[in-house]
DNA sequence: CAGAATCGTAATAGCCAGAGTTACGTTTCA
DNA sequence: TGAAACGTAACTCTGGCTATTACGATTCTG
């Protein structure tokens, strides 16, 4: 696994919660992405910190939404997870010494702003609940009253 | 160093070599990044590849531009090296058998594809001679007419 | 032609953050 | 009381860039 799929796998599991009835455990979601509770834990504790899930210890404990999927961006979970940068690449190190290299640095910081600032647009675009609005697939699925059902949970059981 | 900082780095050196008269060897320009010459002609290689710029074996040789900094974008550079991913972070891996998680992932890779736009747009509209045209302690180097004059490795002379 | 100057490149090791695991502690319910 | 769950620390593994070492191939100069 080369990158950093929190975003998407957390967008994946909160939208199957929406349409579960009880508390999702870590151990059903982490079904869901062919993981472990632990890194299911690990990932959610930025939502959780946040409010856009509770967590439930004890029997019958688990995850749940505290809100509608409409009311949560995928911004919003971007920023609950708190990647440390969303660029592989950007300015070089240290203390720089040489003008050129700082105005060099400046140019290439001001050009990762600009995209940063529009994968923030983008994703701000982008409510849970559109992800299940659109696609055929999901439609069907939703048709048939299960679109809180996982293939990959339901194969792991 | 956590980050990718070739394009930074290949910039940086690029300005100066403009103001080069001969060619700048791989040591010379290791100096000016901190680092040492196997690390220069790897990341040079891209640049070769694409032919902006040339190098020369035995006495004398180095490296040269083979154009002049305003026909050279960061753009060029960044896409020379042929970064493997510019972001850090992406969709869910492997053979998706749910389709909200493939829809999380469509939504996930078209603002990723957005922000790569404008990253490219961005990158695409800084001419290396933009980056001496602004900020003033370069405009006093040129002044000078040592624009080309690297402290970094001036410092390691 | 000898020898030094340079590039070209393979092979290793280090670093970093997310991912995967194991281990153990705490809370909660029946 | 004991099982179900979460909380979290501590490792290991992985991939890409970086740093180094080691050699080989060219090319100029005396």
């Amino acid at each position: 696994m080369s990158k950093d799929s929190r975003l998407a796998r957390m967008a994946h599991v909160l939208v199957h919660m929406a349409f579960n009835d009880g508390a999702a455990t870590s151990d059903t979601i982490a079904r869901m992405l062919n993981t472990n509770p632990v890194v299911v834990r690990r990932t959610m504790a930025g939502l959780r910190d946040r409010g856009y899930v509770a967590s439930e210890k004890g029997p019958r404990g688990g995850w749940r939404l505290t809100r509608p999927l409409e009311n949560l961006t995928l911004l919003d979970v971007h920023q609950a997870l708190e990647t440390a940068s969303v660029f592989t690449i950007g300015p070089s190190d240290g203390h720089v010494a040489c003008a050129v290299e700082r105005m060099a640095n400046r140019a290439i910081t001001g050009a990762l702003n600009r995209a940063s600032a529009a994968l923030e647009a983008a994703l701000g675009q982008v409510r849970l609940s559109d992800i299940l609005a659109e696609g055929q697939a999901l439609r069907a699925a939703m048709d048939q009253g299960r679109p809180h059902q996982c293939p990959n949970a339901v194969a792991a059981q």
